[in-house]
DNA sequence: GCCAAATTCAACCATCTGGTTGACCATCGC
DNA sequence: GCGATGGTCAACCAGATGGTTGAATTTGGC
């Protein structure tokens, strides 16, 4: 399945979306703290987290009226897994990234 | 400049662009070569490959009518200290991860 | 010089994206 | 219970995205 790769690298294309996940590296945040130092709507921001949280991103859990925001960093693993897979070969599990080449191509490697 | 992580992740959302930098891992390619494997057509692959250049993914090269596509791994380099900056702290060099950070977010910080 | 090959360009289309606003629904404090 | 707070939902909009087809352009082979 290719849709992990693809939902995280869409979330992680837009800037509003990762200075989220930069700031929620601090700690958990609720919604309408997310929302503070951006310009934009509180359900424009709301979207976003919807992104982020389908994407595997982040975790929301609601407490009372209180949405919390939580990263979810293991979800940007696989992702950094395909990518270290360019140009930094002796750095990383190469089996792994194996995996995720054949996943992508959907093609029969060396079979055992 | 958030560009860069921009268009490098925008560019790594889609599926078809990136098998298409798996297949250049092996070998420089033609652009009709590039197509060959897949059910789009030429003009299609044509765009994804401009899309690539321009994240600086891979590079082109006219050699007579041959537009040679080339991997260029050094492109992820930036996108991939980003995000591993989440959860593997251990691993990178965090002044780099800090000063992407700073110009994502566009905060002043601690001035020398 | 001419035809075929290798690409790109241009126009077009459907769908997705990121934003808006206003209504709506919980829930907390009192 | 009522008003304020926290957040999502729904409808809408402009612009980007990924695809198409057909024409145009450049180059290689004979």
């Amino acid at each position: 399945m290719t849709l992990t790769l693809d939902t995280v690298f869409a979330a992680l294309a837009d800037p509003t979306r990762r200075a989220i996940l930069s700031m929620l590296l601090e700690d958990d945040m609720a919604v309408t703290d997310v929302a503070a130092p951006f310009q934009i709507s509180l359900a424009a921001i709301s979207k976003h987290l919807t992104i982020l949280a389908d994407a595997g991103l982040i975790s929301q859990e609601k407490r009372g009226r209180i949405n919390w925001c939580k990263l979810e960093p293991d979800a940007m693993r696989n992702a950094s897994v395909w990518m270290q897979g360019f140009g930094q070969f002796e750095l990383i599990d190469l089996d792994a990234f194996e995996r995720f080449l054949e996943a992508e191509l959907d093609i029969d490697p060396t079979p055992d």
